[in-house]
DNA sequence: AGTTTTGTGTACTGATTGGTACAATGAACT
DNA sequence: AGTTCATTGTACCAATCAGTACACAAAACT
């Protein structure tokens, strides 16, 4: 349909190739020359397909919850509260395995400290955290109503500490922390779980 | 002793307010003039008496650890291992009750993403954090050599969750949680504690 | 074949980065 | 009073940052 040269390199192949120099670099860490290397196109291709930098990464994030953190939504439809939960923590764990180098989560080390210049991002992505605790919290909820938590649950709090060990599981991974000892801590972890 | 002219300003108290900045910015994200405007000093003064950045940082790390975070070699000292955990995070969440824009830990958010500069500094915080996992695990084992803790118990992986925890917190703070709900999550942590 | 339209590669822009040279300042010494 | 010497302020440095102008290349149209 559209005339003209077409697009000399796959576009979510390269966004890919972004979202792991992200990972690894952060936000602000990231330059265009690692990124542009990284993905295999020059600096004006990527600003004709992505935009800019912080429209980039955007884009990178996107993908980063549809790919490799998909198992979180999906882990939210496990029948039980309890299931969702430990689904949660090993999905987690396991994305950590094939990687090398982009240890950790995205929303959490994207930009969790920065300059003036991503203010934006910061606040987007601790947007995005508060937000997954609400996610939570209403995954708990609708199991206090069905019988699967305990009534009088504090739901909130509950989301919260998910959400805090998760955060400290990718802290803790981003420190170089092997796996197995990782699922020991979400074992242990989850002896704080009402019952 | 020394001729000469003297310095015009507080060494530490320019350190603190650097500290103030790194906090806040992480290390990348410190530009000099933040650092020199929020220390009262111009750059020549900063070079002279501090080194450069990274050893600004580095000082500024000594004074937060040796400051706001005294609490945590304080709080090993108490006659239980229970205890001891409890003080540290209550004393973390009130650490932050304080501070206005800089949220959260220096160790966890100095530099848990950063661009290739700033990689030595990555690397010394994340050993950082791993070398508190191993106090925590010696103050457990002691316990348990007490009778304290009960005996068999992961010292290891009990060191490794309280860490965990800990840079939840740290990441919840630096988005915002208020400090009430960071009290409620402790609590709920400590249901993990082995009895 | 020739025109149009889009992507590509080189080379550049102004702004900002961490770090310094150098002359002026001022306190302690003889 | 005059000498000494570390500190101070201004002005600068090379390197790097994100972003772009422009000529060239190539695919789809008449």
């Amino acid at each position: 349909m559209p005339s003209g040269r077409m697009r000399q390199f796959d576009a979510e192949v390269a966004l890919d190739r972004a979202l792991e120099v992200f990972w690894a670099r952060g936000y602000q860490g990231a330059t265009l020359p690692e990124l542009t290397k990284a993905m295999g196109i020059n600096r004006p291709s990527l600003y004709a397909a992505f935009g800019n930098k912080e429209q980039l990464f955007r884009k990178a994030l996107d993908r980063y919850q549809t790919g490799p953190m998909s198992f979180l939504s999906e882990a939210l439809k496990e029948p039980t509260a309890r299931g969702a939960v430990e689904t949660i923590f090993s999905g987690f764990i396991r994305m950590q395995r094939e990687r090398k180098k982009a240890r950790g989560c995205l929303i959490v080390s994207g930009a969790l400290a920065c300059g003036e210049e991503a203010e934006t991002v910061r606040r987007e992505l601790a947007q995005l955290r508060q937000s997954t605790v609400a996610v939570f919290r209403k995954r708990f909820e609708r199991a206090v109503d069905n019988g699967d938590l305990p009534k009088g649950t504090d739901c909130a709090t509950l989301a919260r500490y998910v959400a805090t060990v998760l955060g400290g599981l990718a802290v803790q991974a981003a420190s170089g922390t092997p796996e197995k000892e990782l699922r020991r801590v979400a074992t242990l972890a989850m002896r704080a779980w009402p019952s």
